[in-house]
DNA sequence: TATGAATGAGTATTCATTCAT
DNA sequence: CATGAATGAATACTCATTCAT
């Protein structure tokens, strides 16, 4: 573990727990056990963290297109595109109601936009994925479909995150696949 | 308008525009025009703001509650329904981008359960005239269902907020009825 | 009771806890049940009070200056004179610890400063009956013998003032009386 | 010297002219001429600074008790003693008056107790020598006699504090001396 | 006699950041 | 690679005081 990660791991752990603001340089040094001044040796700013953790948000989604990109019948992507979004959210719950502020605050959306510059052309990709998978499950207008796809997800996924110990994620997740896999009752 | 609500006025729009922990009490009163220690006479500290903005929104969904309780048929309720959510994103974007990220972080969380305290039984109404709602429709468990479309809503509502210019709003809202209403081709 | 002499007392009890800069004008109009704005119409300011209460302790000492000049043996004077010191101790001391706070602070002396003004003349009556008291015991130096007990009566006051519950107060009033009425074991 | 010492002495300065309450940190730090944001580089908040003093002042004591536990005649020892405690009053008053008003104050009370907790033992220390004391001086009652003997030796300071200029230091120390060294005309 | 609204200046404390070593 | 010393600017919050009513 180099000594830069180990501060990373520290930030997102305090970021989890306190948000972005509400988190000082202090917070995690304290954290990571070791000095301020060091973390100004790796990162330039406290704003330098959030563009770093919006890239590896951005990379999180590699191995999601990679699955998407398989060559298998589309009502097992669909399960796979599924499991991937939803599954993450029962291990990591915290880190992901950091990343959900980090969409709605405005650090958070200067953080990303930099970020983007280097990872627009993946988020294009995952799109086009997404829409592949749609038309071939026969949707007429796949973009639409996709775009349903993905906010019933973050949906689904917010509200766990609001309390995970009264959710019932196993049921949301069967419910959302049947609607386009036809094998269960629909009501 | 009396002090008191021109200070929360501008309490709204600063924490819209900078989040909670973003806003100082010097921003507020700056925004209101009035001094620092004005707040004050009016306000215990910042967080009783979060407060006050939870029991607010609670009660925004007043109307919803006598809404769907009208004795009217299940298809109509559900536009109700459907329409009641969705169409305040487009004017009051900013301040339910800050809701959202209120009922994320920790701030807010505390805040809300203080707010709920008086709070609860019209919560649990509300969720009883859902349930009321999709039994009407015929599904053999509305409860579930209810926690469906509330995630299905929630993550419309977000994904819009991440970027309302591009965000397909009237086709989903059209997609997301079709769903309890026979009448459109659903693929 | 005079809303005026309501808010006195609230501000001795407040001070008596608190301290002279310890204490806000909201923490007495707090606890005398009356605004802030009231305060100000009753007093020109917070030091004011301060000189008020100094006066007040001034006055204090007026039964002791008549009973020193009642036409008694000197052993009953300098008994009455130490009773007189000493017994109040027990039933004032949270006003009694603010009195000697206040002739240590610079706040204070300020304000004992202007209420001397007036009280000038009766303290040197004081100071003259004591030496009238010392030179009837058949003391040589009476102004010392004044000065000397008076220092006594202080430090006890003091050190008791700093633990009440440990400090033998009757004995040492006793030690204090063997010392000028010889009826007693010294040693 | 160090920047903490620095600070330190600034504060003793400062506290002894305005007082711990009277006295912001902005005042310390401009009296030190460094930053507000050192002060807490060094200490922990305003009222840590309480506990230094009063540790420190439990320290002025350690040469006292040595002094008394030297192996020399009563009345050399009974001397000693006296001397110690009245000779630092010429040289700091304003220090002295700093600590006066600590112990009797709410603010000083806490601070005491916390450095209490590493001194008590030597408090004992000083209590058990100053008995041995008075026990070798003759007296049947030396606790008693010892916390007399502090009781006026703190009168004395108190009342030399109030008006260094008028009060007559030597001829008290001369009078309590021959309290207890039969060698003066004690009238 | 009584108050609520209002404020400028100040309070202790924290912040992100820099720099010499 | 690592730190302690240092700071200007900000933070939430409090203060004594005034004034219109």
């Amino acid at each position: 573990m180099t000594g830069n990660s180990n501060i990373l791991d520290a930030a997102m752990r305090v970021f989890s727990k306190k948000g972005f603001r509400g988190s000082s340089i202090a917070d995690i040094t304290k954290e990571a056990g070791v000095s301020k001044a060091l973390f100004y040796h790796y990162f330039k700013s406290k704003e330098d963290l959030l563009v770093i953790f919006a890239k590896k948000r951005l990379e999180d989604f590699s191995p999601l297109i990679r699955g998407l990109q398989a060559d298998r019948p589309p009502e097992e992507r669909v399960r796979f595109l599924i499991d991937f979004v939803l599954n993450e959210l029962e291990n990591e719950s915290a880190k992901l109601r950091f990343y959900n502020m980090l969409y709605l605050s405005e650090d958070g959306v200067t953080a990303i936009e930099i970020a983007m510059n280097n990872y627009q052309e993946q988020f294009e990709q995952l799109f086009s994925v997404e829409k592949k998978l749609f038309s071939d499950l026969g949707f007429s207008d796949p973009a639409m479909e996709a775009t349903f796809m993905r906010s019933t997800l973050q949906g689904i996924s917010l509200e766990y995150l609001l309390g995970p110990a009264d959710y019932p994620l196993e049921i949301m997740k069967k419910k959302l696949l049947t609607r386009y896999i036809s094998n269960g009752d629909s009501k």
